[in-house]
Order: C-alpha cells, then structure tokens, then sequence
DNA sequence: CCACTCTGAATTGTATGAAATATACCGTAC
DNA sequence: GTACGGTATATTTCATACAATTCAGAGTGG
C-alpha cells in the first residue's frame, strides 16, 4: 500500500522508519518535524535553495511539499515573496485551545461509547506518563507520549473527520510547548487526569469523559496562558530572521 | 496584500474575479470547485496532462495544486500511480455530519455572545434563501447561499480555527448535494430555520441558538442520509472512470 | 488452458535552466 | 537631510527534458 498524502502527526513522523518512496513525502515531513519541534522557529524566513542543500532533494518536491505545508497553516506562503515559518499568535493559541475543548471533549465522550477493548487496553499502555524535571529528552519524551494518548483516545471516536481535526490541533499546540516553555509540568498528576478519563471510557459514560476532558483542556489552557504571559516580552513568539 | 495560500471556500472561489497571480493558486482553485460541485466526479482518475491543457498550465503548477487537495482530503494521491477525485463514502458523510453537530452549534454559541451587530445586520440579509424547485440553476444559487450563511454565522464566532473547521466541512459536504441529491428541498423552511437561530444570536442567548442548530444539523442529516439511501445503487456515489 | 516473463507504452517523479517578480542599495536631485 | 528613481541581486515561479515506475498485453513454456 503505498503512503497516501495525508496530514502526518508528530508521532508519526517521529516513528517512521524507512524514507518514503517520494522525496515530496520525505520533504513533507522533515520540514514538519521541523517546524512543529520549534528546530524552524515561528517567523523565519525559508528559502528554497537552503532547504534543498539541507535535505538533499531538488526544488520541485521541495515546493511541493512547502504547498501542503502552507495549505495546512505551518507555513506562511506569499507568491513571489517567499515562505516564511507560520509565527504563533496569542490569538492563535486561545483559538486553538477553545476549538481543543469544543472536539476533544466529544471525541471523548464517542470514544467512551465506542472504544472497542482492544483500543481500552492499548490507551491503558498509553496512559502513563514519565518525566524527569529538567531533562529536555525526557521533557520531549513527555510530550510526544502525552500527544499519543490524546490522539489514541481521538481515533476511539471511530470519527476520522473528527480524529482528524483533534491531530491537527494537538499537533499545532505542540509549537508552543517546544519553544522552551516551561509550564510546572508533572507527570503524576499527568497521568492521573489520564487515568480518571480511562475510567470513564471503561465505564462507558460518556458524559463524565467529556466533562473530565473539558476540564483538563481549561486546565492545560490556563497553564499555558500564565507561562506565556510571564515568557511576554522575550521573543519567543517570534523569533527576528535569523538563519 | 497578496493572496496566500489557505484553503478557499466554494463561496469565495465563486465570488472571485481576476485570476490569481500565481498560476498555483488559479489550479487550485479551479479544480476545488470543479471536484465541490461534482463537474469532476468522485472517483474519477485525473491526468496530469489532460489537467493542464484544460487550464492551460504547465504540470508543475499543477502538481503543487494537487499536493495541496490531497492534503485536503478532495484527490487520493498514490505515489507513481496517479490521482482520483476522492469517492464520497457513507461513513463519511456520517463523521462529517457528526462533527458538524459538534463544531457548528459550538459556533453558533459564540456567535450569539461575540458577534457585532454590523455582523448581525449582515447575516439577517443572508438569511432569506429562495429556491424554484425542479431548476438546477436556482438550486445552485440555493447552496451557495445557505453555505454563506453558515460560514458567516462561524466567522461570528471569532474564532478563526472553528471557523476554518466549519468552511471546510461546509465545503466538503456539498459533494453529495451536488451529485443530483433532490432531498425535498424547502426554501421557506430553511430560511424560518435560519430566521430562529438569527433571533437567538440576536438575543446574544448562546444556549439556545446552540441546541436549535443541533436540532436543524440532526434533521439535515437525515433528510440527506434518506435521500442517500434511496439513491442506494445508482452509481452517484462513485463514478466509474469515464472521463 | 493457465501461469509466468518480458517488453512497450503511458504516467508520474525529479532535476535544472530561463523568465518574472520583489527587494535592497546607491546615486542624484531638491 | 530627505525623497525619489534606477539598477543590481536575490528569490521565486514556470516550463521542459529526463529518469523511474507502473500497467497492460503479447508471447512462451509448462
């Protein structure tokens, strides 16, 4: 089956082995790792050339790729201007975090009515979470196995659209996280909120999934906001044009 | 300002005059709008080259303008074998109704507490919908107007994710409505619907115009599902591969 | 009659050069 | 000193040539 153009997440981009067939898809998602991992911070200046020599490939796939890149909002693409990394707003993140406890919520609740014991068991693997404060490998480690259960738990929905929209979401919001951004993180408490939502879907309820998840996402939320708010003034929301 | 590529409605690609300056963004739009309204029909294999002497481009352009509909979810695109219209299946249609219950009576709740009243005024003129049955023209005109409320009652939110969310569902579920679907329509209905919503947002009651658009997506959803299941077996659905 | 391989055509994938456009810099006039 | 205009350079955009891959069908052997 050969890999079709599709929004990758994070964690696949990161667990993916062999390179694709087509050196659009290799672009793709180098460029994506990239720039969700804040290694392309917000607001610099892309230029095609410096991407080809980096990755190895030729302009065309490169565009190609660039193209989905912008369509999905990580770039920013004026025609016979240039590409420049998609910067993070604090607009953007309240949005973001408003339209996070609108879907994931729901999400929640089908995936309570709907997980199947298979994906029960595979999101119980998923739930628990480590970090040793202070390591950025294990502080990287957290968030992509936090990101994984959050899109485990989507994908129980059995609502492609809507795991969809979930991925893209926890994908963008990933950004922000990896600009250094150190809210008081802790894994325990981490994997508690994971594990009472666990129950939830266990318990088939629904409702109780979705009003746990609500209140989680207005956590996580409110976490992010103070961190940024206290980071205000460093250019961490947008870095100059650095190379 | 010059424009940058994002995803474009069917409404804006309609209203749209001069042709864009890149010859990527005139591609892209053009085949978008051909694959909404079914002037390509889903399932239908696409040829580069036939592609570019219809638009009178040459295939690179092109081919960054499929990178980014199948990016989009509107072509499956296969390494080394070739594009395809999309099929327009069952399932999801059902996951894209399911996420329209969930994200646009979201929507219209913010719409009710955030929007302006020159928004307001705007999507009172927007509200009134008129249809002649049995003509395919005004049945056009119909679509396009329905589909300008909605999005303009999104954009109220403000909230440019959920926006985004909701155009691109919008735009996506026009396929089947335009596959020769008669569900019965009713000009005079959907525009009392429309009106009963607009009175909500009007009394800035979120609650309400929440649970009268679930009411309104849930009977859509079914007139559309039964309109479907009645067409069952006549290749609406997805074409063969004629050209 | 079936399975297999080989060959050719059709199609997509990639690289590269030429044209179009924007930006920065410098000189000149006022 | 400032504003304006022109030129040079950098960068993107587009078209085309070439390479790689797939698919269909003929031919051959079992």
């Amino acid at each position: 089956m050969g890999s079709i153009s599709r929004p990758q997440s994070l964690i696949e981009l990161h667990t993916e082995q062999g390179p694709p067939l087509a050196l659009t898809d290799r672009a793709y998602a180098v460029l994506k790792h990239h720039i969700l991992t804040c290694e392309l911070r917000p607001g610099q200046r892309l230029i095609e050339k410096d991407l080809c020599a980096e990755i190895g490939i030729s302009r065309t796939p490169l565009r190609e790729a660039l193209n989905r890149l912008g369509l999905e909002g990580l770039v920013s693409l004026v025609p016979y201007r240039g590409y420049e990394v998609m910067p993070v707003t604090m607009q953007d993140i309240r949005d973001m975090c408003e339209l996070r406890y609108i879907v994931e919520s729901e999400a929640a609740a089908r995936a309570a009515e709907r997980a199947t014991p298979e994906e029960v068991d595979r999101l119980t693997e998923l739930a628990e979470l480590r970090y040793t404060p202070g390591d950025r490998k294990t502080y990287e480690n957290y968030l992509r196995a936090n990101s994984a259960f959050h899109q485990l738990l989507a994908h129980c929905s059995h609502n492609a659209r809507l795991e969809a929209t979930v991925v893209s979401l926890l994908d963008h919001l990933q950004r922000p996280l990896y600009l250094g951004l150190d809210l008081g993180l802790d894994a325990e408490a981490a994997t508690a909120e994971h594990m009472v939502v666990l129950e939830a879907v266990r318990n088939k309820d629904g409702e109780r999934a979705a009003r746990l998840m609500r209140e989680q996402i207005v956590d996580a939320e409110q976490r992010m906001m103070a961190a940024l708010a206290s980071e205000a003034g460093t250019s961490l929301m947008q870095s100059s044009n650095q190379k």
